[in-house]
DNA sequence: TGTGCCGGGCG
DNA sequence: CGCCCGGCACA
């Protein structure tokens, strides 16, 4: 999928990015890659996307032909993620974002696909109960087995229900967008409502039918992003938005890391399993952040992490039809949202191509800024815990390399 | 005062 | 290039 459907465009930001990063296992790579096209691609799109032509514009038509066509064989989560959102996510609709729109398709996306709604309405498309039932059931079995020794077992019930439904929606969106809740849920109303506004301007670019797409694939990618992310961090969905925000202390990071590193690779190339095997038990505060770390060190390694952050932003904010500057410093994080980056499918690189391609113009704006900031003055300091405060001085070999060497921790990136 | 990390040195 | 550390900026 990925070469063949990808516009030439899509293809030379893949090799960037490939490029970029450091090469990686085969079975991990599929899942990995995933996630740093996603980064590469955002942060490189201002490039190409500046220089947009109207051959691109056709580029981008092609490209959302092909992410419908993939679409078509995965839209299966759709409608099983509503159900959840409502019963969960209501707060948040009942705040002021429900209306007429369709508020389970909002809440579910949480934030930046909330626009994708209108694209779920208008697909009618939503009859794959059979998948997504799949999906929940075979993964979390799997997983509580995995997790094995712990309480798991029985909180598993709730979890399902609640956890899941949380960690399906609110988990993975408050998360990226942590900054307010208002700023959020103005957001996410305006997306509802601004979905036709935004397919109306992009049919300038290209025809209804490309918008559709995109706003299609995008939708599948949130539910691939929260099947999977439920599936890997059903336990830890109440505590993973603590890994954005630094509030949340980390309780007992140390087990959980040292055991990540190792199981790192292998959980990949299982997907949905990572985040059983980091340590599922209910606990999975640590386990979360473990995954993080890992995906960041990668980062780190391959490129400077401050880009990353900027190309998330600019997504969140280009989500958003109506951007609050505000949200700028949130968004930084919202990048992260690379949970998705778990659930790594044939899907998620044509959504990459469709998310850039869109939001790029827009992000492309938003992304310089920051970074140009970053630059001058001496990169702020990161103010999460880094290695040296979580392990201490006495557990200095635990540090990851960079911390040991006096160098920007490269494991807890902010 | 403690922390994060840049800049630079050593092998 | 890996490793380490002086020293600055910041909280």
């Amino acid at each position: 999928m990925e070469g063949g459907c990808l516009s030439p465009e899509a293809a030379e930001e893949q090799r960037l990015a490939d490029g970029k990063r450091v090469n990686r296992d085969p079975d991990t790579r599929s899942v990995s890659l995933l996630e740093q096209k996603r980064k590469v691609v955002s942060s490189s799109i201002d490039v190409p996307h500046a220089r947009r032509s109207e051959e691109e514009v056709d580029m981008d038509k092609v490209t959302a032909a092909m992410v419908l066509t993939s679409l078509s064989t995965s839209p299966l989560v759709r409608s099983p993620p509503v159900k959840v959102s409502e019963g969960l996510s209501g707060s948040w609709k009942d705040n002021g974002s429900a209306g007429p729109f369709t508020p389970s398709s909002n809440s579910s996306s949480g934030g930046y696909w909330s626009w994708s709604a209108p694209s779920d309405q208008s697909n009618p498309s939503t009859p794959s109960p059979p998948l997504s039932a799949d999906s929940f059931k075979p993964f979390r079995v799997p997983s509580l087995g995995g997790v094995g020794p712990g309480p798991a077992g029985p909180e598993d019930p709730s979890l399902d229900e609640q956890d899941g439904s949380s960690l399906l929606f609110d988990e993975p969106i408050p998360r990226k967008r942590k900054v307010s809740a208002l700023n959020q849920l103005k957001c996410w109303d305006s997306s509802a409502v601004v979905p036709r506004h935004i397919t109306d301007h992009f049919s300038r670019n290209c025809d209804s039918d490309c918008s559709d797409g995109e706003e299609d694939f995008y939708y599948t990618e949130i539910k691939l992003n929260t099947d999977s992310v439920a599936d890997g961090l059903s336990s830890l969905s109440p505590v993973s938005p603590s890994i954005l925000s630094p509030p949340p202390p980390p309780p007992s990071p140390l087990p959980s890391l040292s055991q990540l590193p190792d199981s790192h690779r292998p959980q990949q190339s299982s997907d949905t399993k990572e985040p059983h095997a980091g340590g599922a038990t209910p606990l999975s505060r640590s386990a979360p952040s473990a995954l993080y770390l890992i995906h960041t060190d990668h980062a780190y390694q391959a490129t400077a992490p401050v880009s990353i952050p900027s190309s998330t932003s600019n997504s969140a904010g280009s989500a958003c039809t109506s951007f609050t500057p505000t949200n700028n410093s949130s968004f930084s994080i919202s990048w992260q949202s690379p949970p998705v980056t778990f659930t790594g499918n044939t899907v998620s690189p044509s959504k990459s191509q469709g998310f850039g391609e869109q939001r790029s113009q827009t992000i492309a704006v938003l992304s310089s800024p920051p970074r140009a900031t970053t630059a001058l003055s001496r990169k702020v300091r990161g103010e999460g815990k880094k290695c040296r405060k979580v392990y201490g001085m006495e557990n200095r070999d635990m540090w990851c390399t960079a911390c040991r060497w006096k160098k920007a921790c490269q494991r807890f990136t902010d």
